[in-house]
DNA sequence: CGGGTAAGTCAACATGCATTGACATAAGGA
DNA sequence: TCCTTATGTCAATGCATGTTGACTTACCCG
């Protein structure tokens, strides 16, 4: 694998012999991985490369190559908390963001990314789903308000995920008065679903 | 493979010795199996098994997976034309579709599932972000009008991405007052981009 | 009708993979 | 310090895959 760079043993801490640290060090290399290249594309060899260990750790410690994976999927599912967003600027933030060029270096493209894949997989999508319910709607129907109904998160998350597509498959930043007509009504369209004014 | 059955040769014609027609069925083999099963996980095996041919014709035809699979992505981002979509119905209809569950037998889920696949790789992401250019943003926005910008299209597209990867991870089809509330709201969301009133 | 060529079949090969088990070694308490 | 146990290392195995080449056979033109 080349597009994960030939760097070994990044992430690795100091303390040696340590079981609990290694198997976070390998959930993190893998999470990474999986994230850039996907399910099949990610070999054993390359996440343990990645984390500085060994490969046949990983059978020993996730009961191998998907229990990882599994793992992996629900790690990243939960997030560090939603942001505390700002109602009135929320809308233009994103908007913002969508008109940009994905960066593949940022961590949240890859959790996409990862999270994609998962989505394409018949076998994955249901965990994802019900994970998506518990860890995002949930969220965003209280950030919402509780008047909102669970339709109105299901809305804007999807609204969300397409632009991040589209982003993706786009591949460059929006120029001149494209970007600014693109911000603009991706800013009415959000702001017509949360309801700011 | 499991997922596609073990119905072989169905896809075949009765003419045999023609090579015209085994490359199509295999390729038409192809495109279902990359959209079930994805990249990596569709054996060449898988394929020729399903189109009843034998596995060797495929690199000898194709010149190899890489080449298949690049060529039944051309020939499903190609579509029979955009169907004359009634205007003042368009939303309602997006809207009624995306609150069902997504139907694994119906072709359009394949194509699409097909295409998200794409969209998570990088080598084939570029491939599609410049067909979505030609054969889907073009066509939005001649149907959306001349006036339109570049932008408009680009925004439908997303929003439509978003709601087909939404009932996608969802699984089954929305219910009750959650579903009419849904629906509403999308109709409302996609009018408010094409400008219908 | 017969031969030449295209089309299909079959077996084999090289490769990369996940997984397993045996072995070495560091860590920490008695 | 020594012994036990957990932890890391290494080599080997079995399997599935893409690809190649040699072989067989149907088709078609003369």
């Amino acid at each position: 694998m080349t597009e994960l760079g030939e760097a070994a043993g990044v992430l690795a801490p100091p303390r040696r012999r340590d079981a609990a640290a290694t198997r976070a060090t390998i959930l993190e290399a893998a999470k990474t991985a999986f994230a850039v290249t996907g399910y099949d594309r990610t070999s054993l060899r390359d996440i343990a490369a990645l984390a500085g260990s060994d490969v046949a750790l990983i059978p020993r410690y996730f009961g191998g190559k998907e229990g990882l994976f599994t793992e992996a999927l629900k790690a990243t599912i939960a997030p560090d908390r939603l942001r505390d967003w700002d109602r009135s600027r929320f809308s233009r933030d994103v908007a913002e963001m969508m008109a940009g060029a994905a960066d593949i270096a940022d961590p949240r493209t890859r959790t996409f990314q990862f999270l994609l894949q998962a989505a394409t997989s018949p076998t994955t999508a249901p965990l994802l789903g019900q994970a998506v319910q518990e860890r995002f709607l949930a969220p965003i129907r209280d950030w919402l308000g509780d008047e909102a109904g669970q339709e109105r998160a299901r809305v804007l998350a999807a609204i969300y995920i397409g632009f991040l597509v589209e982003r993706l498959i786009r591949g460059a930043a929006l120029e001149g008065a494209e970007r600014t007509a693109f911000v603009e009504r991706v800013t009415a369209v959000i702001d017509g679903v949360i309801g700011a004014e």
